[in-house]
DNA sequence: CATGTTTGCGCAAACGTTTGCACAGTCTCG
DNA sequence: CGAGACTGTGCAAACGTTTGCGCAAACATG
């Protein structure tokens, strides 16, 4: 015989299977003799409750969805990380799926997650966040209803749909101010993901930044990429270039900001003194640059905690509001003042 | 109402549920008009099967467990993407697991797949393999079966447990050799976290090339680590205080050699001149440290992909056979000929 | 003692599928 | 034209739970 059931539990004990249900679920209409008698036999002949059994009447199968985009991120690895602690704590399982930053593929992977039916998902980091709505119809567990879904850093409005964020405008901004209070007037944007919710929001941080601390706008040192390792030596390629290049870099995130980094090492430029650069995240990496990455710390693993605290608040019932953290300017080595200015006297 | 159920198209179409069921299944003896009538309907009524049902009657649920030891290390994440990557072309869930590298979270993590009934599963760098077999005994579709499991980087005999792996030891042993052939002698050895199968693997890879080549195993050479960021500088700081320090140093992977690789910055040594250093795994990240790493690769994908699809084959009882793949060193810049030694002439 | 409440338990339906079996009709072949 | 095979479909059981309801016994209350 396989897995024992709540049915061969009845038989041994002389007893119906409801009884069974109810005692293990510590019911107080069973004596407590009886309970106490029952989850023992249980223990003893290595009872586990079907999962799938159980969800199929209850409607819900304890399981959240997490859908990211790339799990190699290490920012996204470390929401992730959060997110499984949290689900694991609260007995869900956690269901994973990947885009591969692809669009398409993201509604794939969330309709894998739908098709297994996890009761609510997070999504960390998408940029198709619009099609969730549609997809998302109907599959509630009443009447039209919705599963709950948050968001990760990209806010969308929606039935249902939840949201936890940082306040990116607001890094980027003390990034700018910090490197202006160092001196830099020629502050450079490395972009990131075309699409993404925190690139639009950390570019207008930027805007913001050197608006307030009376530096004009220079369109050129605005430049494109990704969030990726290899961004970061295109973008300094591209600064290098410029008539009057930057004396400092704000980058979409840390592995950019490495990848420049790396980049500035082999064109013998060096770091803070000839550019300051400041990543953004604070990834456990950033403490391992060379020299160490000046960064805009994110609480990513708090992130993916709140996410699927969240979305099981929403499962419970209870009520839930959207949460939006602040992040924190952690100086490290990458950024300098800004010398040259003052010229030789 | 909620989600459309069988009987719904049954009803729409006016057939029973189980001509629904067959028809949507292509099976042969529902007339082929009909089938594609029923098909039709049920696209058009937006019908998802429910996985929970499917799963209460025919024993499986479509669904893999992998637990890692921490996805937040980028060998772990390249593997499970790779992973991801081949569940989802199967049409398999992934539920995700973690460890946070500690053995007795391992076993939670893993209970927490089992509850969930996963056909099967993967596990990433455990070091608490041997508690897998009882904990799997009984838990397969037959009498006293167990569900197949495939260990990637770690062997262990047992009933349907599999393993792919790298040939670790031929890696480190071609690391140590490239290093002679540099001219180098004094080699030290960043260990791996303890109980680890590739720890030990990579560490007699070091043994074996020292002897090898001919050169005098010095127990001060070798230092533990843990395969973290943090083990580098610490590492680094223990040979350093050596009385005949190394000119090179082979680490477990490369997160140990990018941690040494900053310390050795911070302490005004220059790589490689003064200490040639090598990594092991091949994360993007090498690529981009300063200088760019020397490291053995792994094809991390392949691992994650090559052990779901094992497992898969496992469960339609196919034959499968362990896999040992064999790894490559690449030579970046993080390694030069040891020239001091041949003194000034 | 009659009535009402509480306590303890079992029956059976329900969840949404899959699948063995039965059955009726049609076809094929001798 | 009759026997057998094939074709197309439905019935009902089964998977392992949960849970509303019913019922009997015990108990409390007047």
């Amino acid at each position: 015989m396989r897995q024992v059931s709540i049915t061969d539990i009845a038989q041994a004990a002389g007893v119906s299977p409801s009884t069974v249900s109810r005692a293990l679920q510590d019911h107080p209409r069973i004596s407590l003799e009886r309970r106490k008698a029952i989850q023992a036999l249980a223990r003893e002949m290595g009872y586990r409750p079907s999962q799938v059994a159980r969800s199929l009447v209850t409607g819900h199968t304890r399981t959240l969805g997490v859908a990211v985009t790339d799990v190699t991120d290490p920012f996204v690895a470390e929401v992730m990380k959060g997110a499984e602690a949290a689900s694991r704590k609260a007995d869900y399982g956690l269901l994973f799926a990947m885009s591969n930053r692809d669009p398409s593929q993201e509604v794939a992977a969330a309709q894998i997650l739908l098709d297994h039916q996890v009761d609510g998902m997070v999504v960390i980091s998408s940029r198709a966040n619009a099609r969730y709505n549609e997809m998302l119809s109907g599959r509630g567990p009443k009447h039209g209803s919705q599963i709950p879904l948050v968001l990760v850093n990209n806010a969308q409005p929606g039935p249902n749909v939840f949201s936890v964020r940082m306040d990116n405008r607001d890094g980027a901004c003390q990034a700018v101010t910090y490197l202006r209070e160092l001196g830099h007037r020629r502050i450079a944007f490395v972009a990131g993901p075309e699409g993404g919710c925190s690139s639009r929001e950390r570019l207008e941080g930027y805007r913001q930044g050197m608006a307030e601390n009376g530096l004009r706008p220079d369109l050129k040192l605005i430049v494109t990429g990704g969030g990726l390792l290899e961004d970061g030596p295109r973008a300094l390629r591209t600064l290098l270039d410029l008539a009057d290049p930057p004396t400092a870099v704000l980058c979409y995130n840390d592995l950019a900001a490495i990848g420049l980094l790396a980049a500035a090492a082999a064109a013998g430029l060096h770091i803070p003194d000839d550019l300051s650069v400041i990543g953004y995240d604070n990834i456990p990496l950033s403490r391992f640059t060379i020299p160490p990455l000046t960064t805009v710390d994110q609480p990513k693993e708090t992130l993916g905690r709140l996410a699927v605290m969240m979305c099981i608040c929403a499962l419970n019932g209870e009520p839930v509001k959207d949460a939006v953290l602040t992040g924190e300017l952690i100086v490290r080595g990458s950024t300098n003042l800004h010398s040259k200015e003052k010229g030789p006297t």
